[in-house]
DNA sequence: CTGTTAGCGCATTCAT
DNA sequence: ATGAATGCGCTAACAG
């Protein structure tokens, strides 16, 4: 096995010196034509291909971006991440991912070895117990992007506005006559989560009703602890007439309660997700969705930190705030008429316009 | 902005000198325990961390593994990667993550580029186009382990037993009586596609049967494309009573065409899902499943290519492929008693035992 | 045990 | 337009 051919090695066999073939490759600097043209002949020829490593050095860019969130297998994270990477591999740049499987501790530790790495940017997703200080510690020699992510007064970022997503769509469950819904989201510390409560308590507060903070559950995102949440949920006294989800997991481990406990969707509970998923498409019944836009996520990610990254320097920070859609389906119905199967689109679609007019 | 601190400042700092400043934070060759701990000393007050790109430089090793894949917002491939990546995480690497989008160029362009970039190692998906030479060629000066796919006589990789999965799924079919049966699975020209297929065909053949090749469909993996082709099946003459499907969005699509034509799961249908998801676990009526264990496919994968960068030249080649299980769930009924709603699993319980005699 | 030196491969400056 | 020289930050080889 041959030692891979070096930009001197290219050089030697063009005739020129080290630093002309350097010119020569990245067409900086005057070079002439019969230069250009030994030297890509005897690049080609001896297969050679640049060290990035040492232009890293070099050069102080590495052109890869470190991308942090808890778990990529996450399908809300999923899409967003492969709408990120589609961008960045447009853009020359290459992604370096890991989980920080929601810990502070590894978060740090992984930010220090992205740091150490030298990527030229990074993106971070939630985590818990975040700082904005240690967001803008980063930030101040190294380009970061918040996923939303709390970036206190200054910082760049991208956030959902889960805050009026969660409104409006209790509004829309109030609505329809529901009193007692039950919210689960995972990480009441993380932004998004205390967004989403904020959003559902201020909903109740609106019409004067108080929500109850026992049906608000925000623990942890796995289905085999929504599932047990879920069913104690159901067999209490004031049992939730409506259910709203966060993720795939969670809905999951609803949906078999639901199921488990001989509940039909949504005769005897409504059910609402937020963050569309196929499972929610899929459904039947169809499951009414929050959700938002995950691409427009990713490419919205992207741009920030690409701008960032020109202007290399410190620009002004930026953030971009998306807003979250209701997708009307099958699984939310008037809780004043629990058995009208006849009708629960009709039902649905009736709601949906007080809903805007509420919202 | 202060620039960072060398381990030329830390050397300094200490009162050493270069060279004994490294010894000492790498803990090698002959260090006083009084200069490491002048050494860390400084190192901790300066804030000292080193420059992974210049060591990565000196040592030829950069601590990076690429990781291709067509899309890892697929389900079947993003646990795998969550799998790898924790292994890989805790062996000290990161990875370098990019979509082949199923590519051929796209892909030897990420080769190339991740090859640039100096990664330790590579784990690629299968892709189509692929051939075996190429992984060979790369190998040759970069250890390669290859996750289900073609790797001619030598080359180290993981390999799903699509073929033996698929003939025991089809057996269990005909064993039920369903003689139409439909497969779905994307890219023939990719090894799980085609180990598929000949599995499939294999099963029909030891009975003395042929295969309609109609009924197999495997050019794209998209819902839409799954739901009209689908859809295209059903209003044939010979219209198949059971449908084996490849991965969430194949599975989307047809179980959206079943009840778009107004069919139902099992009734007027089987339905099996190939590779086991949230949606076929939750469906209602749960999707029975021909799966495989996603997280020791990342582990196998991660310890495959740990132990080929351990010993790091040329060791023997290694392979390891790994069994498909059979989940029993309530999407699949006998062909002969279509309307015997009451027992459904009693009939598929029965047929199991068939095919695990068969098998 | 420690200091000094020599590159790793490359982009870039300064002469010419 | 080009060649020679410099050094990015670090580890490893060598000499003390």
């Amino acid at each position: 096995m041959k030692p891979r051919a070096t930009i001197r090695d290219v050089a030697k066999a063009a005739g020129v010196s080290l630093g002309t073939a350097s010119r020569a490759l990245n067409r900086a600097g005057r070079v002439s034509e019969d230069a250009i043209a030994a030297v890509t002949k005897a690049a080609r020829q001896l297969g050679y291909e640049p060290d990035a490593v040492a232009q890293s050095m070099r050069t102080r860019s590495t052109g890869v971006i470190g991308l942090l969130v808890s778990d990529f297998a996450n399908p809300l994270y999923a899409r967003i991440i492969t709408s990120v990477e589609a961008s960045m591999q447009a853009a020359g740049y290459t992604l370096l991912l890991a989980n920080t499987h929601n810990d502070r501790k590894r978060e740090k530790a992984l930010v220090e070895t992205f740091r150490g790495r030298r990527v030229d940017g990074l993106i971070l997703g939630p985590c818990e117990g975040e700082s904005p200080e240690l967001l803008e510690r980063i930030d101040a020699d190294l380009p970061v992007v918040a996923l939303d992510r709390d970036f206190s007064a200054s910082g760049t970022g991208v956030h959902v506005d889960h805050y009026h997503g969660a409104l409006q769509a209790t509004r829309y469950l109030l609505n329809l006559g529901h009193t007692e819904i039950a919210l689960l989201t995972p990480g009441s510390v993380l932004r998004p989560g205390r967004d989403r409560i904020a959003g559902f308590e201020d909903a109740y507060r609106e019409r004067g009703l108080t929500p109850n903070p026992k049906l608000i559950r925000a623990e942890r995102s796995a289905m085999d602890y929504a599932f047990s949440e879920a069913l104690g949920l159901l067999s209490a006294p004031q049992a939730p007439t409506a259910f709203m989800c966060l993720g795939t997991r969670i809905l999951s481990g609803v949906l078999q309660a639901l199921r488990h406990s001989g509940r039909s969707v949504p005769d005897d509970a409504s059910v609402l997700s937020i963050g569309d998923t196929d499972l929610s498409q899929l459904f039947s019944p169809a499951i009414t969705s929050l959700t938002w836009d995950f691409e427009a996520v990713g490419t919205a990610l992207a741009q920030l930190l690409l701008k960032r990254l020109d202007r290399d320097l410190k620009a002004e920070p930026e953030r971009i705030v998306l807003t979250t859609q209701m997708v009307l389906r099958e699984s939310v119905a008037s809780a004043q008429a629990p058995k009208n199967k006849a009708a629960p689109g009709a039902s649905a679609r009736r709601a949906s316009q007080k809903a805007d007019r509420a919202g």
